[in-house]
DNA sequence: ATTATCTATAGATCTATAGATAATGC
DNA sequence: ATTATCTATAGATCTATAGATAATGC
């Protein structure tokens, strides 16, 4: 197995990958996946045997992806407000580069919620962590009374609240109302601007 | 066909409705259905000739429901700032009595943004006017200076965001977290809490 | 007579594997 | 020899309908 032979192999992956965003688990056939991998449907079984295995695979990586991404403090910044803004924007280029990956996580942990167990283990250190030093950052400020009081996990909350939607809803909103790719783009730059605009008011005393 | 005869094309309805809410169009067969309706399965299509079609009637309403509740401005209110309360707090409580009705309807639009133009055109005339009441409330009170600017579309953006985000992450929290119904009901109106805060803030000069 | 319900089944998929053939590496 | 690829197909569903039987309304 040379590193040419693997080509096959990750092509099908790669197939899989782009169905099973786009269409769920349920909707994706292997036919579809041998189809945009150009091969025959036999050699995505040879490969991945099954194609909840194959689906396991995608699956899990997505989730990992999202989870390293969702919570990212950023130590560039020198005050906590610059911190946080920083915050903001990483996690809402994030989506703005993975429009369906939070869409389909959701789908598929709501028909299948078994799966998030055997993930939950290996998500836990990390998001931890984050949290606890957000939460000491937060406690600090407050106490010097330069911001209003909030928890670590409303802030979190809060944040991907306001990112979240606007990227799960606005395939919708550009379908029904009909925008162009450019006007659509900047609808999601001054959305932007409103979401940090929000968090900052809501923190600034 | 007298009112009693209505009870099993009645059942097989609310049974359709229950499980595509649960599973989704594709994961539902019409065998499932006809076992929760207590029937055949030959009677599910005697009643609505194809699943797509009970589909249909189910989603329709579904996105029906979800439109006339997503936009509501008060009247009880007498300043605008308790107007836009009630507003969040109606918004809050339907979703909380309807938990799997944004995911739902999220999904199936998703996978068959087709759908989606056979309801655009009856589901406009109502959110523009309450869009332009609410953009000439806010309008006034930014005139005499008794708010911070904000467009109508954002302030609703904001508040969809921040109250379906929770509902929709809310069953993963609890499974990974493993919180008990109580103490998930007690995170919830704490939310609310913060959430109306958010807002109010974001609002208040 | 008409409407409601059931049994049985044709036809369409789709997954996964068995078995044949081609390609590759020693 | 071993690995990769293909063809063909068994077995499992699932939808939708045909045709038989039961229930209901005039």
């Amino acid at each position: 197995m040379k590193a040419e032979d693997k080509n096959t192999e990750c092509l099908i992956l790669e197939a899989a990958e782009k169905l099973f965003l786009e269409q769920g688990l349920t909707k994706t056939t292997t036919g579809q996946i041998a189809k945009l991998a150009g091969c025959n449907q036999a050699l995505v079984h040879y490969y991945y045997r099954t194609k909840d295995n194959l689906f396991d695979k995608v699956f899990e990586e997505k989730i990992r992806l999202m989870a390293s991404n969702m919570l990212t403090i950023s130590t560039t910044g020198i005050t906590l407000e610059e911190r946080v803004k920083k915050m903001i924007e990483t996690h809402f280029n994030f989506l703005k580069q993975n429009p369906k990956l939070v869409a389909f996580v959701l789908n598929e942990i709501n028909s299948n919620p078994d799966r998030l167990f055997s993930l939950a283990d290996k998500l836990q250190q990390y998001p931890k962590s984050v949290l606890l030093q957000l939460e000491s950052d937060l406690n600090n400020e407050i106490e010097k009374g330069t911001i209003r009081p909030i928890s670590a996990i409303d802030l979190i909350l809060t944040i991907i609240s306001l990112n979240v939607t606007l990227f799960l809803f606005f395939p919708i909103f550009q379908k029904v109302l009909n925008l162009s790719d450019e006007s659509m783009q900047e609808v999601i730059e001054n959305r932007k601007k409103e979401i940090i605009n929000t968090i900052m008011i809501r923190l600034r005393k």
